[in-house]
DNA sequence: ACATACTGTTACACAGTATAACAAAAGGAG
DNA sequence: CTCCTTTTGTTATACTGTGTAACAGTATGT
């Protein structure tokens, strides 16, 4: 296993062979299910030795990680960033922003939500999401007790998850503005709403 | 591959061989996960011959499906029952039953969420669920147009799914009553809402 | 130009899949 | 109960993918 952290600098061959086999991962995954690929074929596709894999990931999941890490974490900068001017008369927008986002980005979404397969990952993105609406969606903060806050990130997020699914299954079909609106309606005011609505029941 | 449908009488030992491999990946889905489980595991525990798995299916997947399936085809029934007499006023109280039959059938439903990893299964569901949304709640037909109703459906079914997903992982924590004010409010309540003005915004 | 670090080739042990042939046991009809 | 059919078990085998090892070859940077 070749160092990677200690030094800024990488050694350019160990930077061209992982680039060499996140690419191949990602051209697979596009064409066939992730279950289905092998160690071999990512290698072959990459042009890289069977071996050399294993010099640099324990396993195709830990790849995967890596590839969806590269664009999780640049995703969430970009959620949480729309997420913290929670203006609520804007929320249209963020709503629309993160579509136009994801129309850009369309394939990385497409690997990222057929790899739900790999359970953990799907739980990974989910709380991370959560998270941000947590903290951001003032709100909820004042709104409600905990299980309740917690209740009701957690369906924001799992929510936008199925919603951009849906939307890339329908071929990206309500424009990215009508989305925005959905957005707003469908996911958060609605759950604002409930929440506020459960919360003076319990009162 | 023994046959099974024409004749209404199955063979003994072909029920008997099907039922001990059901139960034994059932057994073995609830202490690991599904993708490190292999056939020999599911033989032995069965305390079948290796072969004999081939005998009846082609792949662990195919014998998944049929356990979820036995198990699916209840809840749908009792679900769409339910659905069926969607008096707005007793909303809560179809959340409730909800509730109350997963909390009997804990481990079936711990299985299926867990079983997501075969993507294909959640999709069956998400779908299953979703149609009875759309033929059973009266007042989506009314408001909005096609595509609008199929993303509300659609997020009827993925939201329900989290919900029970997040209760049975906080140990069904919140009781079913409450969980039933939670669903009409956070799920109906709100879409349909959502709904409704979505479609004012588009007259 | 030289030591270092990375990559490629070949070989191997191992586990799981999938199939085949034959023997043994259980079920059903007369 | 007996006989024929069907199912199950045993054993053997080919195949594929995983994961590791040793050694030779190639690229990097100072």
């Amino acid at each position: 296993m070749p160092r990677k952290s200690s030094p800024v600098n990488i050694d350019p061959r160990v930077k061209r062979t992982r680039r060499l086999l996140r690419d191949a991962l990602v051209l697979l995954i596009l064409k066939k299910d992730f279950a289905s690929i092998t160690i071999k074929e990512v290698t072959e596709r990459a042009e890289v030795a069977y071996i050399t894999f294993y010099r640099h990931y324990e396993s195709l999941d830990q790849l995967l990680m890596e590839v969806l890490d590269e664009g999780l974490v640049e995703l969430m900068t970009h959620i949480e960033a729309l997420a913290r001017q929670s203006d609520p008369s804007s929320l249209e927008t963020e709503g629309r922003l993160i579509f136009e986002y994801i129309e850009q980005k369309a394939d990385l979404f497409r690997i990222l939500l057929k790899s739900q397969s790999v359970t953990r990952i799907r739980k990974k993105v989910v709380s991370n999401i959560s998270t941000i609406f947590q903290k951001s969606c003032v709100p909820l903060e004042r709104l409600g007790n905990q299980v309740t806050i917690n209740m009701a990130s957690n369906h924001i997020a799992t929510s936008l998850l199925s919603l951009i699914e849906w939307w890339l299954e329908n071929n990206m079909k309500p424009s990215p503005i009508e989305m925005g609106k959905v957005y707003k309606s469908l996911i958060i005011d609605s759950t604002v709403g409930a929440v506020s609505s459960l919360s003076a029941v319990a009162k």
